[in-house]
DNA sequence: GCAAGGTC
């Protein structure tokens, strides 16, 4: 008997509807000559440390530094504290017994770092001895998945990879654990101050943006505007210059010909510029995109949207939710058009489903090179009934964007008229001359300005037309806005962007802090903690929070460029690099940064305790 | 009590 183990049950069901397997055992599927199971993600997790004999947070324990990790099965919080969970105890066991009837095992864990992971930690935890291969493949259709049975590849060929991966799971342990006891013990011991890889720079960007705002002086300025007709259509024109001196611009605006000065047409056509643009379709949507969307339309939290998608995907009803990829496959976009034909009676996107039928799909989300271990995230196509608001309101997010990606792009015309009356005006105008995609949900764009018009006259370089009207505006400028979930969660992905360090740039270009299926824990966990809250839908950071920062700011634990790093040497392993290096260097960092915090918390133990007071 | 990673 061979057994194939997935990461998850809807891939190993996928898996056996393929070899037509279908005696449906618990936890697993039978036919012959193969067994079908799976895990549930991460079953075994680093032991904690009270596993290792640190019992308690004690100063003497630090720098906990395991000669040899333990596994541990995954636990889940009950109202008696932490106990394994014994839905993963059981799958577990069902694995062992599968394992031990198994002449081969067969690896279908994503085809990723963590997949990887995720195996290895579960052959090692069973101390399974057996030869095992591994399935790598990046697309789930019938097709992917027989030629990728057809090339199996040698379980060792993956050895690098799996190195990586638990290296990183032990460094995330090493620092994230040690500078969590450290920061605490040295605060005084009173409340857990945690501290990661990923969770401090995510506060820090936070708090950074918050003191930014805080300490941000509103300069004045200055702007003229005016009103032009022509043919009888009013126009607004900007003055292309901001005056930061009261005096230079009232002089200025002296010079502007307007017609209650006595001037009938006062304003000269420098230039006319008409450019036709083409906006083409927003890509399909990753988890990240459709939790940014669903913040700014309904205000869920992207915890809040990770769930209605979680439970919308256990009813089937759309494909794997906690992708990171934008595109799909050319397999999968051949069942595209099958697949909008059931939409075209839906009561919002039927009309542009029907008219998807009669044009060539837009293939800008079509891409096999950027499809990683899932692709972005589509309807299944199965019927949806009676779902609540909030599931409907995700769903027809996804419905949407699925009918927004294939469609047309929007044509639009770009003017630009030069007005030239003292100083020099700009009209800028934008006429939609084709919907194409924008007529799926008729929405304004967010980048519009209100100095924007819609359509502008025709006029012609040479003509004078009439200033009826011109306005001396006192504007202030503003700070950036306050981190609200959706911008967060862009931050979050695009932060590896803005690193100058070229490498690390690099090592962060696919990654970024966190990833899809846990950038909405790393926010839950910043609220539990205290570090931050949400006013509105603002996330805005608590007296702790800033305290925290304060000590961390200027350390690597706190810089999103520490990722980049081991990103960088975590990719040099996989190709064949030197564990023993990299070990050793975690090491020392545990051992600094653990040393500096413990020094280092004597600081806020008073700001601490002042929160407390307000709060009595 | 604590990380980050995956998923029901």
């Amino acid at each position: 008997m061979k057994i194939v183990i997935a990461e998850k049950p809807s891939v190993g069901r996928e898996l056996a509807k393929v070899f037509g397997a279908t005696t449906r055992k618990d936890g697993y599927i039978e036919s012959k000559g193969y067994s079908f199971t799976w895990a549930f993600g991460h079953l075994l997790q680093l032991a904690p440390p009270q596993d290792y004999g640190f019992i308690g947070w004690r100063k003497q324990h630090l720098p906990m530094l395991p000669a040899k990790f333990k596994l541990a099965i995954r636990k889940i919080k009950t109202k008696d504290g932490f106990v394994e969970d014994p839905a993963v105890r059981k799958q577990l066991d069902t694995i062992k017994k599968l394992f031990d009837e198994a002449t081969e095992i067969i690896v279908a864990t994503d085809a990723g770092r963590e997949g990887e992971l995720i195996f290895r930690y579960i052959y090692y935890y069973l101390k399974c001895k057996k030869p095992f291969k591994r399935l790598w493949i990046s697309s789930q259709t019938d097709e992917a998945i027989k030629d990728g049975f057809r090339n199996l590849k040698p379980g060792t060929d993956y050895d690098t990879l799996f190195n990586s991966a638990h290296c990183r799971s032990e460094s995330d342990w090493l620092v994230g654990m040690n500078a969590t006891q450290a920061l605490s013990i040295s605060a005084g011991n009173r409340t857990v101050l945690s501290l990661g890889r990923v969770q401090t720079p995510t506060l820090a960007m936070i708090c950074a943006r918050f003191l930014e705002i805080k300490t941000f002086v509103p300069q004045t300025f200055y702007q003229i505007s005016i009103l032009l007709i022509k043919d009888e259509q009013i126009f607004k024109a900007v003055s292309t210059s901001n005056y930061k001196n009261k005096e230079e611009a009232e002089k200025l605006f002296s010079l502007v010909e307007d017609v209650p000065s006595g001037f009938p047409t006062g304003g000269n056509i420098t230039a006319v510029e008409a450019k036709p643009r083409k906006e083409p379709p927003p890509l399909l949507h990753d988890l990240s995109s459709l939790q940014q969307e669903a913040n700014k339309k309904k205000g869920f939290t992207a915890d809040q949207t990770l769930n209605l998608l979680q439970n919308l995907y256990e009813s089937k009803l759309v494909s794997y939710p906690r992708t990171g990829s934008r595109y799909i496959g050319d397999d999968v976009f051949a069942g595209v058009p099958d697949l909008i034909t059931k939409f075209t009676n839906h009561p919002d996107f039927g009309k542009q489903a029907q008219f998807l039928q009669t044009i060539t799909l837009n293939k800008r989300s079509v891409n096999a090179k950027k499809v990683t271990d899932h692709h972005a995230v589509l309807p299944t196509g199965e019927e949806a009934y009676g779902l609540s608001s909030d599931k409907q309101a995700i769903y027809d997010m996804v419905v949407g964007r699925m009918i927004e990606a294939f469609h047309q792009e929007c044509l639009k015309e770009i003017t630009k008229i030069t007005i030239q009356s003292g100083l020099t005006f700009i009209a800028n105008g934008t006429v939609i001359r084709s919907a194409g995609w924008r007529s799926v949900f008729n929405e304004t764009e967010d980048d519009k300005k209100d100095e924007d018009n819609a359509a502008l006259p025709k006029v012609a370089v040479g003509e004078q037309l009439p200033i009826t009207e011109k306005s001396l505006l006192e504007k202030q400028t503003k700070p950036k806005p306050m981190f609200n979930e959706a911008s967060l969660l862009k931050a979050l992905e695009t932060c590896g962007k803005e690193i100058e360090d070229e490498e690390l740039r690099y090592a962060m270009k696919d990654s970024g802090l966190g990833t899809p299926a846990t950038r909405a824990s790393i926010i839950e966990t910043l609220i539990t903690r205290e570090y931050i809250t949400r006013e509105k839908r603002n996330l805005i950071p608590s007296t702790k929070g800033l305290a925290v920062y304060e000590v961390v700011k200027d350390k690597q634990i706190a810089q999103a460029e520490l990722t980049g790093q081991w990103e960088k040497r975590l990719e040099e392993i996989r190709s064949g690099a030197s564990v023993k290096d990299f070990k050793s260097e975690i090491t020392e960092y545990t051992k600094m940064i653990t040393n500096e915090l413990l020094i280092a918390g004597a600081s806020i133990s008073g700001r601490l305790e002042d929160k407390k007071l307000e709060q009595a």
